[in-house]
DNA sequence: GTCATAGGATGATGTATATCATCCTATGGA
DNA sequence: TCCATAGGATGATATACATCATCCTATGAC
């Protein structure tokens, strides 16, 4: 054998997450298989090595960005006073430097609308990931029952996705307004 | 001269219609130039006797878009009871037909990410295109002083392009509990 | 009817890309 | 030290695409 048994699996996952940033940064177009392994310090014809299909990838790098943020978001849910927590989500979640870094921030701002038009199969897998996130975030979600609590999820979260996809437009003063709407109306709200 | 005066005019018009409808349900890269004219009855061969470049059709798709948008919901908010156009707006925008048929329906949902991905020069017409929108927007949002108008307005418009390009992802049912959350939440907020 | 011309068609060029066959080489076991 | 091999590199192939030079033809002015 050539190299350390892990080897593989770590330049699997710098790959991996090197597709992650690029995918959030510049679309699912914008990771092109050449690009993410010379950004990863490979060249392109390794790449089937690794992954047997680019949409393999994407899979891979999807799932990557969506336990990042899911991580950050849950971590700022349990710092919180009990029935303070999705607050604490909202406040997280509609910070400037998110809305600024989307290479670091939640894939959905960045890809709803290419996710949506992707082939059923890739769909079922990011509906997959959807499924895991909103049953992570449903325990800190306002309302009694758990119904309440998904429509409490759907609501706060489609108003968050909305606002820093909509921000990400408009320059920086106009943005930081979107935000700052999106973020007091939700905190009066529930 | 070979044809009538208006020919052009009406071709021209007969490709932004068509490409206009490809961006929304495709993509900024759905509507590639031979598909376009193909599916306007012509070949890809005469596009540049109609326009400079192809960033050139997609400014004026989008525009046309918008435009398209803004009309069906300026009338809806036109025909309520004055006090309750926002919410004929609300409703207007989270029909589960416009949903479905992003192709018909708002640019902001299918191509947000896009847009805030495109070039300096690009993405100052699409800011453009968005302030018109605000602006004939902004009368029928509540509120009584023009910048309580701006927050409504930025934050039902996140609400609602969130809920649109989320529910997009998702299977039929579960979209339409997205769909209904938002809007439920939005007619009991303001 | 003739013909100049603008709208439209054909086809070429160059670039970007996914995919994969094949080659090369560093490694660790013998 | 030597070698089998898996990880990685090179390069080929095929496709999709934007762009544009050039050609063709229907039209309406004469």
């Amino acid at each position: 054998m050539r190299y350390r048994p892990e080897h593989k699996a770590e330049i699997h996952r710098g790959i991996v997450k090197e597709a992650s940033r690029r995918v959030r940064a510049e679309g699912l177009y914008g990771a092109a298989v050449s690009t993410v392994m010379r950004d990863s310090g490979l060249t392109h014809g390794g790449f089937y090595k690794h992954f047997a299909s680019k949409d393999d990838l994407l899979v891979e790098s999807l799932h990557d960005g969506f336990a990042e943020i899911v991580g950050i978001l849950a971590r700022a849910a349990e710092q919180a006073r009990p029935g303070q927590a999705w607050k604490a989500i909202v406040k997280t979640y509609l910070r400037p430097e998110m809305c600024d870094y989307p290479e670091r921030g939640c894939p959905l701002p960045a890809l709803a609308p290419e996710l949506a038009r992707a082939d059923p199969a890739m769909r079922a897998k990011f509906v997959g990931e959807l499924v895991k996130y909103r049953d992570r975030m449903l325990p800190f979600m306002p309302g009694r029952r758990a119904a309440d609590k998904e429509r409490a999820f759907f609501a706060i979260f489609s108003t968050m996705i909305g606002a820093t996809a909509l921000s990400r437009i408009l320059p920086a003063q106009t943005r930081a307004r979107v935000l700052a709407s999106a973020r007091d109306f939700l905190l009066r709200s529930f």
